[in-house]
DNA sequence: ATAAACAAGTTTATAATATAAACCAAATTT
DNA sequence: AAATTTGGTTTATATTATAAACTTGTTTAT
């Protein structure tokens, strides 16, 4: 009946996080903590958990001379959010 | 931005159980364990908090001698889950 | 009638997850 | 040059989810 919801995007942070790469090109730590409210802390490791996965992919950068950490989705990333959703559809819609 | 999704529905086990539970008058214990395919135990505990958040009613019978645990949705509940669609939407629809 | 197996849950313990607090290194401001 | 800010990471703690063990009572087989 109901499938099972992938728990790595089942997350509202992780949800919120691959949901604002789903509409750039790419977004910077700074810009996504300022997004989501997210901690650092918080949003350093959940950035994390989906490099891991490899729903997004992480740059490790310097913008003049602050480092700067560019996130961006991936192929990977797009479909496994686009499987959620319709998955979460279910769980959702009128019976 | 994107609004917090409520804690209680944003569970794969509870949004599942009030997913159910909307689309019909009620339904009982070994129903919804059935349907969700959740461990008895942990369907216990997810009940009892939507139960504690009122978000749905909990009577406690006899189907003949065996004990028959039925719930149902409650007003809060639906709306609750109202508000829990719509705020997820935000984080599912195209930008 | 009694023991074994089953049903419907609950309680307690453990594993996973999320969050926050503390920390670090470098840059900027005063 | 000391204090503050920026951009994070690491470690500790609180919360949550899950499973294992237990309880109460029932049905079935002996």
């Amino acid at each position: 009946m109901l499938k099972p919801l992938d728990p790595l995007l089942h997350s509202e942070l992780r949800l919120a996080i691959v949901s604002i790469l789903l509409g750039v090109e790419s977004a910077d730590f700074v810009y996504i903590r300022k997004q989501t409210g997210a901690t650092a802390g918080n949003l350093s490791v959940q950035i994390d958990k989906l490099h891991k996965a490899e729903y997004i992919s992480v740059d490790k950068g310097f913008n003049g001379k602050m480092p700067r950490t560019t996130c961006s989705i991936t192929p990977k990333g797009r479909e496994a959010f686009a499987e959620y959703v319709e998955r979460l559809k279910e769980y959702i819609s009128p019976k």
